[in-house]
DNA sequence: TTCATTTGTTTGATATATCAAATATATTTG
DNA sequence: CAAATATATTTGATATATCAAACAAATGAA
């Protein structure tokens, strides 16, 4: 029987749990979401859905919600238009900006994807009280408030 | 005064704390190496460090250890050996395989990094006890656990 | 109104992530 | 040993992250 190595330095550290926890969901659930056929990475879906429930947001206030950068989100959308998931035109105010609307088969994948999503959290959080959760929330949030002053 | 707006169902979630945190510890901790004028990203410092703890390992084992795509760890490679942090020889049995060992300057930069990343750690976990930390890593890898079925 | 500044967005360059396919060497099996 | 299989690594294509610089339109001040 293989014995396990110990853990690295690296391994025992919060920062590596965090960044394993979020690529594995990641990877969780952007299998699941091919597995339905559904061609949409989960940033672009990120952007969909926030363009979706709040419409007429500027990029700059859709990338500060998904916490992206601004370039990123230009990119993003670009995709999104390209896919045929996403309608851009011109502003009627203010001509720097874009108006950005889905487009009926960017409803159709939001439609679908919303109880995919919800699915995907449910299970990722199998085994975590709602007290848990909301203190690792805390937790979490105090470790983003020491990174960013 | 300018009140907040309801955070988004996106902003609710775990998930979107978690990445957040990462994100923002990420950022901290590449603006602390850049003010010090050191020029590695934190990805390559990981492998870098990874390499120096445990000398002879495959890069698989590497890109498991740092939880990474084995295409990333051969391209992270490449970027440490153009820097001139580390070298790169064939290896005596497999050759397959090559043999990763610092140089002079890659020694120096993990010098002067190790106690950066140190303070850098502490200063992101300031105001949690050893319990909230352990809590913290239990409840992350109950995540990962679920996410990885 | 004109000029300077601010704001919203894009672009370019480089680093990383992901997946699939290609390579090369090792190892196993018949 | 030869063929099949396994393992280590690389490469290509595409998506995203980051930073800086460029642009263009809006706004504010003189």
């Amino acid at each position: 029987m293989k014995t396990k190595a110990p853990l690295s330095e690296l391994e025992r550290t919060v920062f590596y749990a965090l960044d394993k926890t979020i690529k594995s969901y990641r990877q969780f659930a952007q299998r699941n979401i091919r597995e339905r056929q559904i061609d949409i990475t989960i940033d672009q879906w990120l952007t969909l859905k926030t363009i979706k429930d709040y419409p007429d947001l500027t990029q700059k206030e859709i990338a500060e919600i998904v916490f992206k950068d601004y370039a990123s989100v230009t990119r993003i959308i670009e995709l999104l238009v390209a896919g045929g998931y996403l309608k851009r035109s011109f502003h009627h105010t203010d001509r720097r900006r874009y108006k950005l609307e889905l487009t009926p088969q960017g409803e159709d994948v939001y439609k679908k994807l919303v109880p995919i999503v919800q699915q995907n959290r449910q299970t990722a959080l199998q085994g975590l009280s709602e007290n848990d959760i909301q203190q690792l929330k805390g937790l979490l949030q105090k470790i983003t408030d020491n990174c960013s002053k």
